[in-house]
DNA sequence: CGGAATGTTGATATGCCTCAACTAAAGTGG
DNA sequence: CCACTTTAGTTGAGGCATATCAACATTCCG
């Protein structure tokens, strides 16, 4: 989330917009990109291949996201990055320029900066969620999280947002087995708060799905709105 | 890993030191810290507290790592931090004297901001690791992970690291039950790689530990030495 | 119409969690 | 100095959650 005047900054690069498809990667593991992308619409993911080709997914970004800020100080990706839905458009920043952008001035820095760091508390949120709590919670909270953040990208419409992933995808990211997801989002279901399906995902009682997640968006750090 | 320059530049501030103890939190989760601090001898960790009280550990420090650089420009600690040994030395800098210094010129700055994106590539390998591994190749990942590191900043010797952990703060990292813990670092300790006992990591046969672990240290982004 | 992709449901197997008992070492206080 | 307690580690037994295997439904697409 940046501000008008971090957007004007970025205005004065030159920059260009690609489009994607699902499952198409905009970068992969091992690659050394010369550009960084902010998400102009649909849905990114970040993953991991292990050995033996499973895959694990570890984030995913929305309108306004910087899916590969980090990259800027990088040198090799560590994971791959792909869109989830058909017509994903990004805008590209080509390294260098973002690098002289930001030794230019503090504030469009700062802020790209920031960006990465909610990053990687977002990343903590889903160790933490990965490890220590069971299927249902853990699915309720990743569906929070999704919900909250398209929130206040101004994505959510009658109680809906788009999530176009895969129940096999979800079972990626929240390393359960398909089967499992299956179930468990047949019982989150069946709690009236929450409905995935088709890509879409729908919280109706978002205060019995929150305790359910055990969520708490202190982490997303936002500010007041 | 600053260069000569960088710790220079540091050294230009005026920082304190401070020790803890075992278990002593240096920062807690709400807290919104005025100062980051830099690792000089012992272990930190990183941890988030669940409702009920269960805790998940996050990320381990050792010396030259800044544990909460992201602190610099987030206000609330999403997690806590604490000492794992007894005598855990930092440096500690004010907020706002690092941020004079990022604001007075590049080098310094990317070289924080740096160490912030490789901390959030051992996070996004945490997740990869607590999600979609056995328990045998995520305990045996986590302890290559913690020894490459050692090995890096000089903290090998005798083919040991110390790692002051007990086994159940093992499963509150790897996402496991305490008697997990236990049996697994038992078939570890089978297959004659590697040894944890008291707070020491001895690993034996690195080659036969990385193939289990499926460990590959690309991701520490770490450059030649 | 046939095939592929996705989702659903049942049955079975297994890895891990929980409970429980016990050992060893270290610290404490009478 | 020695009971007593506390902490950490170890091992066994049983049960549950989730992985795996399998069959089938539905939708979409060529």
């Amino acid at each position: 989330m940046l501000t008008a005047e971090d957007e004007a900054a970025l205005r004065t690069l030159s920059y260009r917009t690609r489009e994607f498809g699902p499952d198409e990667d905009l970068v992969r593991q091992g690659d050394t990109p010369q550009a960084a992308v902010m998400v102009i619409e649909g849905e990114l993911a970040r993953y991991q291949t292990l050995y033996g080709g499973k895959r694990q997914y570890l984030s995913f970004y929305l309108a306004g996201d910087w899916p590969d800020a980090q990259g800027i100080f990088l040198e090799r990706l560590d994971h791959s990055i792909c869109a989830l839905n058909d017509g994903a458009i990004v805008a590209v920043f080509q390294h260098d320029q973002l690098r002289g952008l930001i030794g230019r001035g503090p504030p469009i820095g700062y802020a790209i900066w920031r960006e990465t760091l909610i990053d990687a508390a977002i990343l903590r949120a889903a160790i933490t969620n990965n490890s220590a709590r069971s299927g249902q919670t853990r699915m309720a909270h990743f569906f929070c999280e999704i919900f909250y953040r398209a929130g206040r990208a101004r994505l959510v419409h009658d109680r809906t947002t788009s999530l176009p992933m895969r129940q096999s995808q979800l079972g990626e990211t929240l390393g359960m087995a398909l089967v499992t997801v299956n179930r468990t989002l047949g019982s989150l279901r069946r709690t009236g708060a929450v409905e995935f399906r088709d890509g879409r995902l729908c919280i109706t009682d978002w205060n019995t799905l929150a305790a359910i997640a055990e969520f708490d968006p202190e982490y997303l750090h936002y500010r007041a709105q």
